[in-house]
DNA sequence: TTGTACTACATACTATAGTTAGCATAATCA
DNA sequence: TGATTATGCTAACTATAGTATGTAGTACAA
């Protein structure tokens, strides 16, 4: 991912509002999620095309429906 | 993909529904979202678990909003 | 029947997503 | 201050998404 699509960082901000709102930290948000810590990091900075199940982790570790993350 | 996770099924079926409500083949959605013919019916069959830029791509070729594909 | 349009499916290749380890940086707090 | 916590970032590997070709089957029309 060189020069982050405009979709990923949309995504990548909205995984981090809901995240701090919640409270909790990546690493924290990985555990819940199934994920590596740094793969959070990587989201939340758009530097990587998340796939659709990955997505569904994170929603659920977030506990919002996929439709509320865009 | 062997075994489809049930969120891919959900989501190909989604894809499928919103296509024929439009009255496109697989060919037509292809060639508007600037995809493989091949690659679509694979993401109908749920054979592939699809990537965000392609989301997009796919939305905006049935001319619905991305939370509207969940 | 023959021809056309659409879809399924089976490979196979190549790009890149997914996963991890390690180190650096920044912020917060005792 | 030093210690702890959180995040950024690089680099590497391996799994698989993305892309494409070709064949087969179905359905419908001329």
């Amino acid at each position: 991912m060189d020069l982050a699509p405009e979709i990923l960082k949309k995504f990548g901000e909205k995984v981090r509002m809901l995240r701090k709102r919640k409270g909790i930290s990546q690493e924290e948000l990985a555990f819940r999620a199934d994920l590596h810590r740094t793969y959070i990091g990587m989201i939340e900075r758009a530097e990587k095309n998340i796939t659709l199940i990955n997505i569904e982790k994170i929603a659920k570790a977030l506990e919002v429906k996929i439709a509320e993350l865009f």
